[in-house]
DNA sequence: CGGGTCGCATTTTTT
DNA sequence: ATGCGACCCG
């Protein structure tokens, strides 16, 4: 018993902390069988049953497809599942007839335009292009230029005539919108393209309650507040109403917001959800409403909006305000909708109650790349469009751009043995060869060391580093990669995870700032009131309850006995200082600064690099006239690369340039790299063990696709013989691989 | 009431 | 290995 602890222990120290290469010989598997045992036993405790003697095959198995799909966990198919996919299967099917023959739109005269569209655009693009008085469906599989037909399309509508200030372009990124207008002024030469609205759905939610406020019953100033921040006050309504004694089962802040937030994004109940996901916390429904309850109220107090009420408040106002309704049925005229397979039902509804009066909708998406159900996405909404549209263009776009014809073998194989779907085969005319490679690596370490190698012979070969990705299911996978190229210095940026936003010390300069916006904003004051000694959640609580119903909200008159008067004083006067309309954002926040870094000084030992953030900080909002919209942007569209190590302080954003993008798969959608690398494609971690039934097993399918298809000339798919972690053992190869047919890659072995 | 310490459960993806 | 929540002391 003794020798297995110790044996367990030194496993877990070759993974070591933080991701450090810990030079720890060799791997435990190249050990006598008796370790095998040893292992064996150890695995029966963690997981009760995969037994390591069955991967003694998979260790010197000879090629992939041979593993039996028998070994792999079961997948669950509950009948209504079932019904449901023949259901979509079917609305599938029924749209592949519905062709279009581009001879019967009548077309104006296309020669007379600036730009010549029938000589840039294949017929079918040409076809999503030029329809513009109907709904229009585009089916757009990977790289096949969905980004090209947008742009083509607004620069036609613009030069038909039509006033840009009645489009609408919404996107999954505002990057992605930005870029897309971008490369419409620059084709078509015209100042109009900048009246065209274009951004995420969030964010032009943001932008139209703000301005509609008045119409709408709204604080003019409410101030938006991020998933952490929803957090916060969950924890603070919990315990108020006392749900956090003991109990141990009782589910996290993080969870409860979880439930809470997908209930709404799928237009349902909180009960429901639970039921069907969560069916653990089934007794905690009632509490978990209450908090709900609780939660919402205090936004409204508070006068701030979570990323959901942007998306329920205008959907509710579209449906229930007739006035707001025809007003921006008015003004935006021509929609056009990206991703649209990631819209969720109250996003979908949005959409439709704008276009319902002109119908010139246009909506874009593949739902073989839709991979975002975990926040409510429902690919059904494409699927479903021609239900909504029955007079609608289905166009589907199928030759592809982007990849060499051997990576399109191995991805359309991976979207073949999808479930459900539109059916697309991808083609190119690109006939340089290039067989993905398949690369077993003993270990973490190994497969890491691999990736880096192959990264220095491309970059040898003269392939810009900023060509090559490493894409991660999760974001924790990175860890060894990052280690490696830190080692052998070679520049990278990583995308996703933690994000700059995230930094304690920046959300607590943008706390100060919310609150001379927003004095209601009591998250912000929660956050900022902590660091006065003597002061906790209770007399924080009292503190923002004493202001609201307070004329001057920053004189403190009632604490004035208390011993921490003093430093609340000094507070509100900065506040009142920082407020001052006169100063420019980036003089308030110099004002903040002063007051805080102090502050930040005792609290933290690595406060120089902090600083550098808030100097950072400082020089984004030297771009923004107003503190509004800086902190709408902020919220909403956060610069979203991540420091490359933690002793630098944060790159902004647009210095990718020479660099290595380590990403998350999510965070990688629409992007393209002539080389990209998949690491960890070991069943459990990708696909997730988390997904257990049969839908989630297809986003994690879907998920797959959309990695694999960014590869423009190589592709390398990896994995090691097998990883551990708390409570699992890894070690079969990815099912996707293994249902791969084996001669559209090269496998090799370590 | 606040602040510190200890033990236990925990690791998907993001606007 | 880490972070969150419970518990206890000043």
């Amino acid at each position: 018993m003794l020798e297995e602890k110790q044996n367990r222990k030194k496993i877990q120290s070759e993974i070591g902390p933080n991701g450090e290469i810990k030079k720890v010989g060799s791997s435990h598997l190249d050990q006598p069988t008796s370790q095998i045992d040893l292992l064996d036993n150890i695995l029966k405790q963690i997981t009760g049953t995969v037994s390591i003697k069955s991967q003694t095959d998979i260790a010197d198995l000879k090629d992939i497809q041979s593993i039996e799909l028998s070994k792999y966990p079961d997948i669950e198919l509950s009948p209504d599942l079932d019904k449901k996919i023949s259901e979509l299967q079917i609305i599938a099917n029924s749209i592949e007839k519905k062709n279009v023959d581009i001879g019967n739109i009548s077309v104006q005269d296309l020669s007379q335009f600036k730009v010549n569209y029938r000589n840039t655009l294949n017929s079918s693009q040409l076809t999503a292009v030029l329809i513009t008085e109907k709904p229009v469906l585009v089916i757009a599989g990977a790289g096949s230029g969905k980004t090209r037909v947008i742009v083509h399309r607004v620069s036609y509508l613009i030069e038909k005539g039509i006033d840009a200030q009645s489009i609408l372009l919404l996107t999954f990124t505002r990057k992605a919108s930005r870029e897309m207008l971008e490369r419409v002024e620059t084709l078509l030469q015209d100042k109009r393209v900048g009246n065209v609205t274009g951004g995420t759905f969030h964010s032009f939610a943001a932008f139209i309650l703000r301005k509609y406020s008045n119409m709408l019953n709204l604080p003019p100033n409410f101030t938006i507040i991020d998933a952490s921040d929803s957090e916060d006050i969950i924890d603070l309504i919990r315990t108020e109403l006392k749900f956090n004694t003991k109990d141990k089962k009782f589910p996290r802040k993080s969870r409860i917001h979880d439930i809470i937030s997908y209930s709404r994004n799928k237009n349902t109940t909180i009960s429901s959800i639970v039921h069907e996901q969560y069916t653990g916390l089934i007794d905690y429904i009632p509490d978990i409403e209450l908090i709900y309850n609780g939660y919402s109220k205090y936004k409204v107090l508070s006068k701030i909006l979570d990323f959901d009420d942007l998306m329920e408040i205008l959907r509710d106002s579209l449906r229930d305000n007739i006035r707001f309704r025809e007003n921006l049925q008015n003004h935006y005229q021509y929609v056009m909708v990206d991703e649209f397979q990631d819209t969720n039902i109250v996003q979908k509804e949005i959409v439709d109650f704008i276009s319902e009066k002109h119908r010139r909708i246009m909506v874009v998406g593949d739902d073989s790349q839709s991979i975002y159900a975990f926040r409510g996405a429902n690919y059904e909404n494409i699927l479903r469009f021609p239900e909504t549209y029955p007079e609608c263009v289905v166009v589907k776009i199928e030759e592809n751009y982007r990849s060499n014809q051997k990576i399109l073998d191995f991805t359309n194989c991976i979207i073949d043995n999808a479930k459900i779907g539109y059916k697309k085969k991808l083609f190119t005319k690109n006939l340089r060869q290039s067989t993905p490679i398949i690369k077993r690596a003993y270990g973490q370490q190994e497969e890491a060391a691999f990736i880096v190698d192959r990264i220095m012979e491309l970059s040898e070969q003269n392939i810009p580093l900023n060509e090559i990705a490493v894409l991660n299911r999760a974001d924790w996978h990175n860890r060894y990669i990052q280690a490696e190229m830190s080692k052998r210095g070679i520049p990278y940026v990583v995308v996703g995870g933690f994000r700059f936003n995230e930094r304690m010390h920046i959300k607590d300069i943008i706390s100060y700032l919310r609150i001379t916006y927003n004095p209601a904003d009591a998250v912000a004051w929660h956050r900022i009131l902590k660091y006065i000694g003597g002061v906790g959640q209770v007399t924080a609580g009292s503190v923002i309850n004493d202001f609201r119903n307070n004329d001057d909200p920053f004189s403190f008159e009632t604490f004035k006995q208390r011993k921490f008067y003093s430093e609340l004083f000094m507070l509100g006067k900065m506040l009142a200082q920082a407020r001052q309309p006169e100063y420019t954002l980036t003089q308030k926040i110099e004002v903040i600064k002063d007051y805080y870094s102090p502050i930040l000084k005792a609290r933290e030992d690595d406060y120089f690099i902090r600083m550098q953030d808030v100097e950072v900080l400082i020089d984004l909002s030297k771009k923004y006239k107003d503190l509004d919209k800086f902190l709408s942007d902020f919220a909403l569209d956060p610069p979203s690369k991540r420091v490359a190590d933690q002793t630098k302080p944060l790159i902004d954003e647009g210095e990718e340039e020479g660099k290595v993008t380590i990403s998350t798969v999510h965070s990688a959608k629409g992007l393209e790299w002539y080389a990209v690398f998949i690491p960890h494609a070991l069943e459990g971690m990708f696909p997730s063990n988390r997904a257990t039934n049969i839908e989630e097993m297809e986003e994690e399918r879907r998920l797959f696709y959309v990695a694999c298809s960014r590869a423009k000339e190589e592709l390398y798919i990896t994995f090691p013989r097998n990883i551990y972690s708390y409570d699992a053992f890894f070690y079969l190869p990815s099912r996707f691989l293994v249902e791969i047919s084996k001669e559209k890659y090269i496998f090799n072995k370590d």
